[in-house]
DNA sequence: GGGTATTTGTCCGTATGTATG
DNA sequence: TCATACATACGGACAAATACC
């Protein structure tokens, strides 16, 4: 510590000891040294302040006798309670930490994942391999990401999704959002608009607001974006996620892709795929990325790992149109890495071990099973009731609760039960159930049923 | 066991851990103790030879500090190679794996730190700790940064620098730049231009210009930012970067602080203050920051910790004003948390242990000597002919050269000789010395010398 | 192989002698 | 002569690593 707060000028006239007594002694009266706290010991800061032990000591021995401090043979100084009790000095009203969802047994809510399908042993593991390596963490690291790691997501993301992009096209960075706000720095010299679906994607709209990106909240039917206002907007910019339309819970289908593949080609437009969850999807024949449809023209592919794999991995990868590459290259080196170079490697090698595959093969039959255990068990308890969207989705079901009670409402009577549930677009009910463990998924319907029934 | 070689003498007028110092420097010169022969421990060498512990400590610390020795916390102290075989050492170029720098046997650019001297065994034991905490791995993190670090650093900034912020105040990110995009997002909607100096700072040119903030680059005087340039600019916002001017070296006076601390009271001006490597500054007493200066009012802290610690751990922090706080807090769930978790965990602890503050403090020693050795080596192979600056900026010496050539040309000369030095400002050399390891500082010197001097 | 005694580096407050004005 | 500041040295307390049962 150099102790930044106490500040001494040589020239003052005014003795060192003296000026240190009395910036300690204000540190005291103001509450900022509170009762207790240690001092730095007097060797330590006459090191840092460059000046001798006696000074120092001198103007602790002072505050001593003066009730300032305490001085603890062999231990150190530590304060004493002597706050001037100034104007007003708060009692420190720490609340900055997050409130514990109170009472909640059953999260429905759609970011949390099953912690209890989660291979920490082996993530563990891999991340002290990592550890372990030479130079990773002596040694800075790219800027663009590990090439380790950017050729096996151009393998794997080829294999997963269907992306075609050389390792050279794939940034890395800490999740997706670092990734977005370095393409708008890329293309907003050319574009200054955004398209997007009507109810949209949070945390990406902030990211184009941002970097002064207007966006343009589009209409959309069933299928996605409606391609008549696409065009009419004049945006030369979609973004879109094809696999986990949030609030909507439906994907997007085949002939919607290609049609938006079509405007990219016609136009010059670029589509931003965000592929969050794309890898999850366990009903029905996966559908490929639309960056690679398309040969990776036009489409700029994000991918993440955060739900996937482990909530705390943060590292997302984007592979770049070979004109933004071109864009990219020479600005590279200003843009520093923000993901953590060992969870690089341990991925890396968590890929190419194959053991990715196997934990995505397993995922995906648990949410399968979820899934079908979950429809069985509504059906059950309500009956013709509710209604239950099938829909592609990963980790979520949409329900239609036929009842006079809005969906607001339904999402409080819930929660009074100890359930917590989502609204979704036209008034329906969001469950997202990959945070429920597999046992619990019966009892959790049963509280959702005692909760909306029950009620006079 | 008698320690016959050590030699000591108690009334020659010469301190006894000096003495001690120089018998033990020239046992491992002679070879006499070779690489990873074990010292005697402190409190057994203090017992025979009848001195106090903290007489054998300072000898024993000094040599550490000048690379004879190296000390393994609870094991022991161990030597070094650090014979002198006259000139033919060598043997071992001093691995920069950075870059393969083709035949740069001295690279005094600024972007290198001292590899050997990081204490990577701390560093890795403090990620596997984090790495079994319960939840770590498997539940997601806080927005705006785990608490546990965000107390921290706001007791850690206090305390080195002189930041006065609460932790809610604190936002964490994966470096300088993610947390400079976010807070062009916050303050967009009031300033679309921000003023710096002009020898500026392409890193967070960039994330402005990305962000669409108009870079204002405004002439500066010796002290930094001009004021009246300032004033005329019609500029609200302005980033200064006080304690590493990367161009020229110098840091800004406390004069010019408060000037800008008085501008931004009085235009209701925002001042970004980067304070890279403020902590390393181990000359004079520390100035403090100038977010401390003025209550927290109208100053954005940033600080980080890749140069500081290891380059591989991206961890940075802001300390935000109370204004912008307010305007933060509504929309910090749509940010997702940057920086991993693991390492802010591994973080925490490591600045609460106290292992920062002493990690801190051998670097500035390490640096300050260093800084010693080179000037002196400089002012023995040049003499009058080269004037160099005494300034306070960390890690970094500032020439003027007496001759005819230009800096550019000195610099392509010293690089022909193996020796890579950048220009500064005023045509002037700048030397930074982080990465030259203690003992080649003589050599390196000489190189210089050669360069500059054999030439017709 | 797991608890315990010991050793180790580290850090502490303190005391003394001395050099300035 | 006295206050101030510095360099040097002392011996004890502590937690972590290690060695020993």
């Amino acid at each position: 510590m150099t102790y930044a707060y106490l500040q001494l000028d040589k020239n003052s006239g005014v003795p060192l000891y003296r000026q240190l007594y009395l910036s300690i002694r204000s540190a005291v009266e103001s509450g900022h040294l509170r009762k207790n706290d240690r001092l730095p010991s007097i060797r330590r800061l006459a090191g840092d302040l460059s000046l001798s032990c006696t000074t120092v000591e001198s103007a602790y021995q002072q505050l001593c006798v003066e009730g300032y401090l305490r001085s603890v043979p062999q231990r150190g100084y530590f304060a004493l309670d002597a706050k001037r009790e100034g104007p007003a000095r708060k009692a420190a009203p720490p609340a900055y930490r997050h409130r514990p969802l109170s009472a909640v047994r059953y999260n429905f809510g759609s970011d949390c994942v099953d912690s209890e399908n989660i291979d920490l042993k082996i993530w563990r593991r891999n991340i002290r391999g990592a550890l372990n390596r030479q130079d990773v963490l002596a040694a800075y690291g790219e800027h663009q990401g590990e090439t380790e790691l950017r050729e096996a997501l151009a393998a794997y993301s080829y294999g997963a999704r269907g992306v075609v992009a050389s390792p050279e096209q794939i940034v890395i960075g800490a999740g997706t959002q670092p990734l977005l706000s370095l393409l708008c720095g890329l293309i907003r010299s050319d574009r200054r608009t955004v398209a997007l679906e009507e109810p949209g994607f949070t945390q990406a709209e902030q990211i184009f607001a941002d970097c002064g990106i207007t966006v343009l909240k589009l209409p959309c039917d069933g299928d996605g974006l409606r391609m008549d206002a696409l065009a009419r907007s004049g945006a030369r910019l979609a973004y879109v996620s094809p696999s986990n339309r949030v609030r909507t819970g439906t994907g997007i289908p085949m002939s919607r892709r290609l049609e938006l593949l079509k405007w990219a080609g016609e136009t010059g437009g670029v589509i931003i795929e965000d592929d969050y969850n794309g890898e999850l999807r366990y009903r029905a024949r996966p559908v490929p990325a639309m960056q690679g449809i398309n040969g990776g023209k036009g489409v700029v592919y994000l991918g993440s790992f955060s739900k996937l794999l482990l909530p705390s991995i943060r590292i997302g990868y984007m592979a770049l149109t070979p004109e933004l590459l071109e864009r990219y290259r020479p600005r590279a080196a200003n843009y520093n890495q923000t993901a953590s170079k060992v969870a690089q490697f341990a991925l890396a090698d968590y890929i190419k071990s194959g053991q990715m595959e196997r934990h995505l093969r397993r995922l995906r039959k648990l949410y399968g099973v979820k899934s079908e255990k979950l429809t069985r068990a509504l059906r059950r308890a309500f009956g013709p009731k509710v209604e239950i969207l099938l829909q592609e989705t990963p980790l979520t079901l949409i329900l239609t609760v036929h009842t006079e009670k809005s969906a607001g409402e339904l999402c409080r009577l819930a929660l009074k039960n100890g359930v917590r549930v989502q609204t979704a677009a036209g008034g329906k009910i969001r469950l997202g159930f990959a945070g429920i463990p597999l046992a619990d998924i019966d009892d959790a319907a049963a509280c959702l049923k005692s909760a909306w029934e029950n009620e006079p």
